[in-house]
DNA sequence: GGTGTGACCAGCT
DNA sequence: AAGCTGGCCACAC
């Protein structure tokens, strides 16, 4: 089969198709892929998201509680709450504001 | 080839 | 009510 396309690579090509301006959950994606709970995978992803050739706009994606979990793993902690606000998502306290309205999911694009 | 880990989630105590 | 543990799967050494 091909292998080749790595999980990562599926994670990436999900986290790209978030429109602008809004957020996605590990676990939407983790689910999406058919990897059911294993929303760890999807962090672990975003880890080597900068061995991908392409950018991953890794800051489009939160944990289930809209927090910026892995801010600190964008280089400088700030630089995705910087990110999002630029593309217009309000940031609070590391959280995404209306997070519950900003969120998108893979498997259901129109609410 | 087995072990460890990881930016999570959900359930149990 | 809040805190903790387990479970999930894929990649690296």
């Amino acid at each position: 089969m091909s292998d080749k396309e790595s999980f990562f690579r599926k994670v990436y090509e999900v986290v790209r198709q978030v429109p602008y301006g809004r957020v996605t959950s590990y676990g939407a994606i983790a689910r999406y892929l058919g990897s059911g709970g294993a929303a760890r995978m999807v962090g672990w992803a975003m880890n080597a998201s900068h061995s991908s050739d392409e950018p991953v706009p890794a800051h489009r994606v939160v944990n289930r509680n809209g927090m910026l979990t892995g801010k600190h793993h964008f280089g400088s902690p700030g630089l995705m709450q910087q990110l999002l606000e630029s593309e217009g998502v309000k940031v609070e306290d590391d959280q995404v504001v209306e997070f519950d309205k900003l969120h998108w999911d893979p498997a259901h694009p129109e609410p």
